[in-house]
DNA sequence: GAGCCGACCGACCGATCGGTCGGCACCTGA
DNA sequence: TCAGGTGCCGACCGATCGGTCGGTCGGCTC
């Protein structure tokens, strides 16, 4: 017993799995394929038969987290409601996709601001995908500040600077690792701690940006 | 006519320039020291005689950038005048502070969220050092939420929160590289973008934080 | 001059990096 | 029954990693 038909769909999704983990706790060049081959279970060299090369690895790993995020926020974003609702919504939403797999934020993070951490040479094609996923979603947003704004229910904010503050400080706090524990003294991730970060981050962006918050 | 003489004090700030700007852009991992060498135009092992370890160096450019930052805002932070008042001065604080150095937001944000990229064994002197400073700033900031909180300018915020959101934001955004220049469009550093980012974000701040924020 | 010292260097070390290769075990379909 | 494909493996490759070592060179102090 190898690990042939034990389970027969697997392997690749398992490799995604501790990929993601490990990529996720220390970035691309702080991961070598023998941990995940070994965290995976399998040889290093089953690595290859699945996926190309480490980059190729990684961008999946990106991909999958980015869809995942995508299919709780997009939703959201383009939901009913006026753009007040639609922006609580979507903070919500945020919270809720970052929560769901812990691993997700750190992730995303270092994909948004690593200037891609090879692109020596050129990015292979799952990176161009990587990338258009991503500024379809921040479109999106910058769509939902614009009607805010143009609705008269935003403050006249400028709306790069906006999309940005909110990404970042959405993105960063459940990625922010043992300085955020410090922080809040204890888990940033159980129930009582999301429950408030949702209400407080919610509160937070609504204040900010809408012209009767109330 | 090798490195001697030519200029007294120097190398040491040389790498400590050069590593800052490596380990910003790529990260502890993603950085070799022969790299470091060749743009401090040494050779590898002549860094060992200034660091002791690639760690040690990793360090040290960290603490010298918090010190730089910590130089900015706690002034800001501890500065006459109401909680609303330090708020935004420490906003544009944090702005300026950034802007000085561009390769400080990428560096502070990953020893910010990079859980230690080593903590194998027990890390050095130096890595406490950077953690008190670092947790100092934080527990000054936090004490100008609980005033404000207390003396009835700022709304009933969780701290914590708050803390989190704010310093994610600030950060993110001079750190954020390709990705924020796409989104805003232009150079994350240039003259107007700067402006336009320090009123932004301190509006931003004012808004979701005071009461009454006109 | 003698002796020391800080700054620097090239050569080298064992370990680990991403990636390749040939082959084994098993399943499937003809 | 057997050919072909799939999943997996250990052994191996050249390159690069952080770090060490012996030694050179110039300036400083007696």
């Amino acid at each position: 017993m190898t690990a042939t038909a034990a389970q027969i769909p697997n392997s690749r999704e398992k490799i995604l799995e501790v990929a993601e983990a490990l990529f996720s706790r220390s970035g691309f060049s702080g991961v070598g394929m023998r941990e995940v081959a070994e965290q995976a279970g399998l040889g290093k060299s089953s690595l290859f038969h699945h996926f190309a090369s480490k980059q190729s690895l990684f961008f999946e790993v990106v991909g999958h987290v980015l869809v995942r995020i995508a299919d709780r926020v997009m939703p959201a974003l383009e939901g009913e409601g006026c753009p007040t609702e639609r922006l609580d919504a979507t903070s919500d939403a945020m919270v809720d996709a970052l929560v769901e797999h812990p691993t997700s934020a750190r992730l995303l993070l270092r994909s948004l601001f690593d200037d891609h951490p090879f692109f020596a040479d050129e990015l292979p094609p799952e990176g161009h995908a990587v990338d258009a996923a991503l500024l379809h979603l921040i479109g999106r947003f910058q769509q939902l500040i614009r009607d805010g704004i143009e609705l008269g229910e935003f403050r006249d904010v400028s709306v790069v600077d906006a999309t940005q503050t909110i990404v970042g400080a959405a993105v960063f706090h459940f990625a922010s690792g043992d300085f955020g524990e410090t922080v809040l003294g204890g888990s940033l991730f159980s129930a009582e701690a999301v429950a408030r970060r949702r209400d407080e981050q919610r509160a937070f962006f609504r204040h900010a940006l809408v012209l009767a918050p109330a």
